[in-house]
DNA sequence: GGACGATTCGTTCATATGCGTGTATCAACA
DNA sequence: TGTTGATACACGCATATGAACGAATCGTCC
């Protein structure tokens, strides 16, 4: 490594301001953090009501389905599945196939989403009135296309 | 909790699609991935380019100043400068105020910035090329505005 | 029926993220 | 000067994320 301790030039350093991957990072912690504030007393995480609701919509689906439909990685998937099975929100079970298990929603994991199904709304409302509604539907669209070009 | 096992409504579970926060994380998923094959002969990740950056520009800084700066946690801004700390990237050390410990640079960190910066761009400029110039910079500021609005 | 490539998964390692709790220090005030 | 509220931090707990490696299983082709 070059390690004569070369001078840093301020406009390349504050370039990385601009920087998509910091944007999208930063963004995915401030909206996460404001879901899960207001979801708290609902018991689940914006991330786990994602999950769930990802098990319930696609039924008795395998680890790699749920992980391709979600653009996450399956060994991730798989432990955040294990965090709502812990709690019976979900339940795992063999496949047809020896190799695969199958990810099926539980009576407890339905009433979870009955349950936050309110909270989560409410977040949602509140950030969509908040940045303009049709500017949010803009850059929904914006994302989930970025999301679609990044992902190989 | 409910355990009579309602039937989940499709089109509420369906909803959840259209969720902010599973659209940004997983944007966030997609293009931390993307940045980082890209940049992975540098050596260092879109995260640590970005801490490196921030460390550079504000100079010696509190763990409490960079926090902020990056709207990330503190504890988690400890702990990722560890990282860096621990490769020499950076060198932590105690500030005027005998609570504080304070980040910067090291000449080996200034290297891995000036080695990381041509990777970080070529895989900003394809995604900029890929995504259009304009709605590009549309979309980040729309990812900015929406971070400084759900930061508290 | 056995060999072999492809598929499905689990495990381990490393990083990224935030919360709660407790501790040291500071600054200001009675 | 001693107390006290505020500040800066470390540490432990829990979750979220992906890479690398290896084991079990499946389907197919000889």
């Amino acid at each position: 490594m070059n390690e004569d301790n070369p001078s840093i030039n301020p406009t390349q350093v504050r370039v990385a301001w601009h920087c998509t991957c910091f944007n999208v990072r930063r963004a995915s912690r401030t909206i996460t953090q404001f879901y899960d504030d207001i979801m708290a007393a609902s018991g689940i995480r914006a991330t786990q009501f994602t999950m769930l609701g990802a098990v319930a919509m696609m039924g008795p689906a395998s680890a790699t389905r749920l992980a391709e439909h979600l653009a996450l990685d399956r060994t991730t998937l798989t432990r955040n599945l294990k965090v709502l099975a812990d709690r019976g929100l979900v339940e795992i079970s063999p496949g047809n196939d020896r190799r695969e298990r199958v990810a099926s929603i539980t009576g407890a994991g339905k009433a979870a989403i009955e349950r936050a199904t309110p909270v989560w709304r409410e977040a949602q409302d509140r950030l969509v009135a908040a940045f303009g509604e049709d500017r949010w539907r803009r850059m929904i669209e914006d994302m989930s296309d970025l999301a679609a070009l990044t992902e190989e």
